[in-house]
RNA sequence: GCGCUCGUAGCUCAGCUGGAUAGAGUGUUUGGCUACGAACCAAAAGGUCAGGGGUUCGAAUCCCUUCGAGCGCACCA
């Protein structure tokens, strides 16, 4: 909000004078000390226009100067050699937009012209293979990132999209029958403990591994024995995978699978044929996904592989299709692994290629490999990758384990917290790098934390909760104060910008970033020792608001607040 | 071999669509509870932004190059 009215101010200004800017862009200052806002454009103007960087300095300075109400909006503004224009706001502006977010839904926010339609891919988790760190930060990701969007005034569908169809089920089956399993014996236990073991047979045994393969492929085909032992295998691990994304505040409107997919593969088999698409080598039907302005050699896309069965891209194929028919949304987002990358771009290609994903934005958000203390990945397939039910367990203990206290918490509260220290530490790097998961370091409670923003939301709320008041003065009454409610004034550009980016951890940074701004505040401003009675209520006012715009941001977090801690 | 991602404080990381003096947390040293919650606040110290070159009035940011790290390259997901 605040830089659309400065923008807009500025405008007027270099119409006037018949600058035309390409964008105008006022930003945040990079030298608080000098200004809050600053604009940078002289230096452009002045070579498009070709005149000095300080004549269009000083006169837009002077006109700046002349608008009306300019005390409305500024405070001071000052061009600086060699060609910085500084701004300071004034004080009414900061109040005026303040009211402005307290009277209105979504703090004002500015809906968008033209609501999209964003369809998620996140989760991904396997059936049959316990959840792991990698998959809570594909979650917990792509749930904040459709919080955004949401929020943002779009439309938003999400689909966990289950790997219930490929050869981990196969392997599973394999064992089933190896060791001879009724049916109603298959349980948790057995699931967790004989992936692993099969998988790292099929490894070391090609025999094994064709095996695996064939049960795969006669699953797929509709095998009745098999079919009834992957319904039991989806049942048990898909309410093991439910109760964790609950834990974790994670929600799906979708819980589609690979195995939905598949009645969709014949249709999209023929949309191909009818194009020549496909060609054959060595007996597996595939896609050249090249394009002309490839300079980079690009492997094909295997649609079906040379025993007949499907892979995990002609299932992404058709589910691309399936989404398009269903929902014909604007863009698809897929949250996973960076290491899936060139998976994705040979299925967007394809896509692309046969027109079966029309006009729809296809966009993959990578991310880094979530690694072990050695720098190595948790690798899944020999069975070592921490599951999430010991991180929840370890971190929930390390907390209480913090203060004596802790340990009459009621299990609500900590669990809320236990979200809380995990998905800040999480969605604090939203880098397409690597990071090491570090059980310490996930478990702190000081510093740049979910303890600590918790903890600064519930001494400031305890100081207003019960509190009221409907208007504030026009007045500002020290520093500490100011920079506060600067901040909150501007919780749209980081709104705006995490949406731009679909980057959670810009949310994360203001959240932090405010939360700094009211520690500092509380511990220098005293509200009860005020004998001046309309300081008291405009700073309750602030409060109140502050813990409003803290509240909303932490639901883009899905970080719920304990009642006390 | 081809390609992708990356290299910023002792450690973990922001900043990267170019702006003025590169920021946090942690760790180290130090100060602050007879005031609304000290899981807090304040201060000090800590940097050749991997090296080199280029573009620009201006580069951690863009381009080239060298070095280093991780990852991916046809029937796993």
């Amino acid at each position: 909000m605040i830089l659309e009215v400065l923008n807009e101010q500025l405008k007027k200004v270099l119409d006037k004078l018949n600058y035309q800017a390409e964008e105008i862009k006022i930003i945040k200052s990079n030298r608080p000390d000098l200004c809050d806002y600053q604009y940078d454009g002289i230096f452009k103007l002045a070579s498009v226009y070709h005149q000095s960087p300080i004549e269009i300095g000083i006169k837009i300075e002077e006109e700046l100067k002349k608008i009306d109400n300019f005390n409305n909006y500024f405070d001071k503004v000052e061009f600086v050699k060699p060609g910085f224009l500084n701004i300071n706001i004034s004080n009414k502006l900061i109040n005026d937009i303040l009211i402005y977010m307290n009277n209105n839904e979504k703090l004002g926010l500015k809906q968008p012209e033209k609501k999209e339609t964003y369809f998620l891919d996140y989760g991904g988790p396997n059936i049959a293979k316990p959840l792991h760190v990698g998959h809570m930060r594909s979650a917990i990701v792509g749930e904040s990132v459709k919080r955004i969007i949401d929020y943002m005034g779009h439309k938003t569908i999400s689909d966990v999209h289950l790997g219930d169809f490929g050869l981990q089920i196969g392997q599973v089956i394999y064992g089933i029958i190896k060791y001879n399993k009724n049916i109603n014996e298959i349980d948790l236990d057995f699931l967790d403990k004989i992936y692993p073991e099969i998988s790292l047979l099929s490894k070391q045994d090609e025999q094994i591994k064709e095996q695996c393969a064939n049960i795969t492929k006669d699953l797929q085909d509709g095998n009745d024995t098999y079919i009834k032992y992957w319904k039991k295998i989806c049942e048990i691990s898909g309410n093991d995978i439910k109760r964790i994304y609950k834990y974790l505040d994670v929600n799906f409107d979708l819980w589609y699978g690979e195995s939905d997919a598949y009645k969709y593969i014949l249709e999209v088999e023929k949309i191909i044929e009818s194009q020549n698409l496909f060609e054959i080598s060595q007996n597996a039907k595939i896609i050249d996904i090249k394009e002309k302005t490839d300079t980079k050699e690009l492997p094909p896309l295997i649609f079906q592989k040379s025993n007949k069965a499907y892979l995990y891209g002609t299932t992404d194929i058709a589910t691309i299709y399936q989404r398009m028919n269903d929902y014909n949304p604007d863009h698809i987002l897929y949250f996973a692994d960076a290491r899936q990358s060139l998976h994705f771009t040979q299925v967007f290609r394809a896509c692309k290629k046969s027109n079966i994903s029309k006009n729809v934005n296809l966009e993959f958000l990578g991310f880094g490999t979530v690694n072990g203390l050695d720098g190595k990945p948790y690798k899944t397939r020999s069975g070592d990758a921490p599951k999430l039910d010991d991180l929840f367990n370890e971190v929930k203990e390390i907390f209480i384990s913090k203060k004596e206290s802790n340990k009459e918490m009621l299990n609500s509260d900590i669990d809320k917290i236990v979200n809380a220290i995990l998905k800040f530490a999480d969605l604090q790097n939203n880098r397409e790098k690597d990071y090491i998961f570090d059980i310490a370091k996930f478990s702190e409670v000081v510093g740049k934390t979910g303890p600590y923003i918790l903890y600064t939301y519930l001494r400031i709320n305890k100081m207003v909760l019960n509190e009221n008041v409907e208007n504030i003065s026009q007045n500002i009454y020290n520093n500490y104060d100011r920079e506060l409610r600067k901040k909150m004034i501007e919780f749209d550009l980081s709104l705006n910008n995490a949406f731009k980016e679909k980057a959670p951890s810009i949310i994360a940074e203001y959240i932090y970033d405010l939360c700094v701004l009211l520690n500092t505040f509380y511990q220098n401003n005293h509200i009860n020792g005020l004998n001046n009675d309309l300081n008291k209520t405009d700073w309750i006012y602030i409060l109140k608001l502050s813990t409003k715009v803290l509240k909303e941001m932490f639901n883009l977090l899905m970080i719920d607040v304990p009642t006390k801690m």
